[in-house]
DNA sequence: ACCTGAACACCGTTCAAGT
DNA sequence: ACCTGAACACCGTTCAAGT
């Protein structure tokens, strides 16, 4: 919510008084979508489950697509407490990232959100401003700094789109049937490594996995070429 | 296409001939989307343009989401060939990576699908083999090998969803206003790094990194702690 | 077996009018 | 300034019937 400017200035009151205000729009939506999951939040219902009529909303928000990015505004400033971080840069740098992933990994609706920016809100900046710190007191220049926090964004990004989807799949079965179709009939002479692993696909892609990957990464990132 | 089960088994004619084949839905329905994206694809569109009713559709296909895997299966199977691949497994890894990436690269509707499912298509499972295959000959075992294909996998979608959003948001410039507002008020004294880089956030996020990103995350990957 | 027509249960958003 | 009602232009999918 702060930071994100009002659509219109909350100048003195000519005119009518509002019925509903901005933030008991978010805090509904927030609501439907905890407890109903994204694709439940329309605007329609939205407008019901605030006692309002469709239309209403837009005087408060500009579209849709705004809404859900104030939704993540709203919960990166409600979730995200500054925790204590490590001196050392590398340390320092995997905390920050981590801290980040944990809270989009808790919130599965804002994988829809998460594509939309790139900063995701202001509240999130300071744990941006850490990494990049860290990898300049690694060695970086400042620019290398940036391209080594953009590519643990993007891996970040990747973990929770692949990881999310994998969840919404799981309840299908069809999908699931046709992997293990795929990999159970492989070529040992073609794919000799996939064959080798074939049965055991499910489980080891299915395991938490990002805080290796994230080390890998940042040690790569930190190797000074 | 190949590789998926057709919905009803190609049995010898007891009944009305078929005016419309699957090869024939997919191919209008990948001409549509490159033709006119990926939100342009709707079961009612391709219907009229394949000349038929919506409900025909469903013969052929068991929903929208089937159709869209589809799509990316053929996409695959269609442009994937499989290049001279250097022999280092380093350089092997870092190619094969750079293969996967640079052909959803270059359609951008395939974001929808890409979250879909882990292994593409079956055509990408060669590109799969050589990443699994190189970490090992680079000193993993199959187990840590399999997990840095994920680790990569994740850079890679990654990379792919934040550079599709970023194209899509690009034309509304709603955001990017936002953006340097927020960086262009940032605190030197909290976020300094942030301030130092403000007025060259834009540029340097824009510029093409992927490589740089995955040969960090490799070389991660390949240092064997 | 394959296709059609009509219907169900929805969407986001614009426009014109009301208070 | 804020809200309502009606309408526009769509969706994916099910169901019952036709050939």
């Amino acid at each position: 919510m702060e930071g994100m400017p009002q659509p219109s200035a909350p100048r003195r009151s000519p005119g009518r008084p509002p019925r509903i205000s901005r933030e008991e729009v978010i805090g509904t939506a927030r609501r439907l979508v905890t407890e109903e999951g994204v694709d439940r939040l329309t605007m329609r219902r939205l407008a019901a489950e605030v006692g309002s009529t469709p239309m209403a909303l837009y005087h408060h928000v500009r579209n849709k697509e705004e809404l859900l990015v104030l939704l993540l505004d709203d919960y990166a400033a409600r979730t995200l407490r500054r925790p204590e971080l490590p001196a050392r840069p590398r340390e320092r740098v995997l905390a920050a990232a981590a801290a980040i992933h944990e809270a989009l990994a808790a919130c599965p609706w804002i994988v829809e959100v998460l594509t939309a920016d790139d900063l995701m809100s202001t509240s999130a900046l300071w744990f941006v401003e850490q990494i990049v710190d860290g990898l300049v007191e690694g060695g970086l220049s400042v620019e290398q700094a940036v391209h080594g926090y953009r590519a643990i964004w993007y891996y970040t990004v990747g973990e929770i789109v692949v990881r999310a989807t994998a969840a919404r799949r799981r309840a299908d079965d069809a999908r699931a049937t046709y992997r293990e179709q795929v990999f159970g009939s492989l070529d040992p002479g073609e794919l000799p490594r996939l064959a080798q692993v074939a049965d055991r696909w499910a489980p080891l892609t299915g395991e938490d996995t990002y805080p290796d990957g994230l080390r890998a990464l940042v040690d790569g990132l930190l190797a000074v070429r």
